[in-house]
DNA sequence: CACTAGATTTTCT
DNA sequence: GAAAATCTAGTGG
C-alpha cells in the first residue's frame, strides 16, 4: 500500500523508524517497478540540530526542508553524490529522513533496472546514501516532488511484516562530526543484521 | 585489516 | 574561498 502523506506529518524519530522495512519503489518507463526495501535511515530534526542543513536558517537548497511533509528533498554533495531524503513535521517545521541503504527485492528475473540485466542487478550498489541515489538513478530532478504519488516514478510502500523494536539498532549519525552536542545523538537507525547497511 | 588523500562542484559566507 | 548528511583507491602494518 501506498503510504500516505499522513505517514510523514508526524515525530521524524518515528517516522525514520517507521520507514524501516517500508519499500522504495522505482519505476521505469516500459519496467517491472524495482522494489527496494529501507534498511537504513537517519533523522535530521528542527534548527537547533546542528548537523542539518536547516541548522544555518532557510536557503534555496534546504527550502523544502521547511514545506510540507513527504515532499523529496534531493541535494547535491561533496561534487559529485546526491542524497535523498523525505521531508517530514508539519509545515515551516524544518525535518526529514534521509534515505541511507535499501535491499532491492528481485521478484523474477524480469525485474530489470535501465535495461541491466539480472545478473548485472546483483553488483549494483545499494548500501550507502551516494550508491543507492547513483543506482536508482535518483538526481536533483526529484527534488520538491511528492513521495506519495506514484506518477514520478518514485514512492514508498507499506512493509508488509511487522517490524519489532529489537530489530532496530539506533547510533550516532554518519559524517556529522562537526555537529557538537548533536554528532552524538543516536537518530541512525538500521535494520539489525542486514547485509545491505551502510556501516555497522 | 586501518587510515588517508583525492575526486569534483554546489552552496553559502 | 571553504566546506560538504560520501565513496574509492591507495598506502602501510
Amino acid at each position: 500500500m501506498l503510504l500516505p502523506q499522513s505517514f510523514y506529518n508526524r515525530p521524524t524519530l518515528k517516522v525514520a523508524q517507521d520507514l524501516l522495512g517500508c519499500f522504495l519503489v522505482r519505476k521505469f518507463p516500459d519496467e517491472a517497478p524495482l522494489r527496494c526495501k529501507i534498511v537504513e535511515t537517519e533523522a535530521y530534526i528542527g534548527q537547533n540540530d546542528l548537523a542539518s542543513h536547516a541548522s544555518r536558517g532557510k536557503t534555496v537548497r534546504n527550502g523544502v526542508m521547511f514545506g510540507p511533509p513527504g515532499i523529496i528533498y534531493v541535494y547535491f554533495t561533496y561534487g559529485m553524490h546526491y542524497m535523498l531524503n523525505i521531508v517530514t513535521e508539519e509545515e515551516s517545521y524544518p525535518a526529514a529522513v534521509l534515505i541511507r541503504a535499501v535491499e532491492p527485492i528481485v521478484l523474477n528475473r524480469k525485474s530489470q533496472i535501465a535495461n541491466l540485466s539480472h545478473t548485472a542487478m546483483r553488483d549494483l550498489k545499494f548500501n550507502g546514501p551516494a550508491r543507492l541515489t547513483k543506482t536508482l538513478q535518483i538526481d536533483k530532478s526529484f527534488n520538491h516532488l511528492p513521495i506519495y504519488a506514484k506518477q514520478h516514478g518514485l514512492w514508498i510502500e507499506n512493509r508488509i511484516k511487522e517490524l519489532k523494536s529489537y530489530q532496530i539498532v539506533k547510533t550516532a549519525r554518519v559524517g556529522v562530526d562537526y555537529a557538537k552536542e548533536y554528532k552524538d545523538k543516536k537518530w541512525r537507525f538500521y535494520i539489525k543484521g542486514n547485509e545491505f547497511v551502510s556501516k555497522k
